[in-house]
DNA sequence: AAATTCCTTTAACAAATGATAAAAAAGAAG
DNA sequence: CTTCTTTTTTATCATTTGTTAAAGGAATTT
């Protein structure tokens, strides 16, 4: 909870009184290497804050895993096109490693908003920064080749390949993973 | 201004009063086509809405014009990464077409948010809404042929194709204006 | 430890896209 | 209308990435 606390305290500065609020509509989750947090056609209905661990969020196409999103500790977990638009999501989220996560109740923090504009500006700014990266990575996979999506990942996050098989990598980067192993290959 | 209000109803409804609060801080811009609305190197600090017109967000790579979006009328144009991070942004902004904006001074704005939670609320739902079709347009980037995105394109903006230079609407797509023009050729 | 399954690499070939150059077409300017 | 500029198409060749198949490694299960 200290570890939320701080994470918070990058965004938005609350008072301990709004964080003891948010406190209370939050469980606490243990998932081990590869259970499910949620499942392709349930509509996002919670927010997760990872404490400890590694997830991913995939999708299907044509009956092959896609890799939409990888997500260290200290990080949100959350499918956000499903969440803001309240529809069911094509996505899951599965851990890749043993984790700790903190489950927050959206309908719960909606309603918090109302009473606390603190804590709805808190989450504004967490999902603005969201909404940076992405358009940063918009950016990456419209005009960077392969090789290079690859190495600016190893620059970013080089814990990463280590911990996140090379299969969930290429998808993640938009590349089979026949084409991760020559661009490695070349690399070395 | 009324068909800003009717673009603010789709998200979230506020008071008359509330609305006039933003209408203050507002200013009214025409362009002409082809002239640039934000430069590259200045941090974002206006929030436009495009009544009438159709505007272009691009940068520069190796010298290349690459368009990053393109914004059709009852939109908002936002240099987002710029906006939510208060740093120069490496993007610019022009009108294609001779354009009315709505500009919002992003400063005066925030100010307002403190005293009426209720426009941050509006304003934290639009920004969702445009957070969600980066998203969507990740996925299309990551595992869409360039075919296939070029036919998503015609599909839901069948006027982008009429309005807009198809060298803008390949770097868009994230090609070459000559692989464009080829699947153009084997479409007919 | 052996067996099984899953992940990663390698190879060969196919398909898609990029780069360059030139021609054709369309638009803008005088 | 004519000229000039920009955009779009076409062609050719190079490069990148995809596809399929097979082999080697690593991890998991029994």
């Amino acid at each position: 909870m200290n570890q939320l606390k701080k994470y918070f305290d990058d965004f938005h500065v609350i008072s301990q009184d709004s964080f003891e609020k948010i406190e209370k509509i939050t469980t606490q989750l243990n998932l081990k290497k590869k259970e499910e947090l949620q499942a392709i056609g349930k509509t996002c209905k919670t927010i997760y804050f990872l404490e400890k661990g590694l997830a991913r969020i995939y999708y299907l196409k044509d009956g092959n895993d896609i890799t939409d999103n990888l997500i260290l500790e200290n990080n949100m977990i959350v499918r956000v096109e499903s969440l803001f638009r309240n529809q069911p999501s094509r996505k899951a989220i599965e851990v890749l490693e043993d984790s700790e996560i903190i489950a927050i109740d959206a309908q719960k923090l909606m309603n918090l908003y109302d009473e606390n504009p603190q804590i709805e500006r808190l989450f504004r700014k967490i999902f603005e920064a969201s909404h940076v990266e992405t358009i940063n990575r918009i950016e990456s996979l419209q005009f960077h080749s392969a090789e290079e999506r690859y190495k600016e990942l190893i620059e970013k996050h080089p814990e990463v390949i280590k911990r996140v098989s090379l299969k969930h990598i290429a998808s993640y980067l938009g590349i089979t993973q026949v084409s991760l192993s020559r661009i490695r290959a070349i690399q070395n």
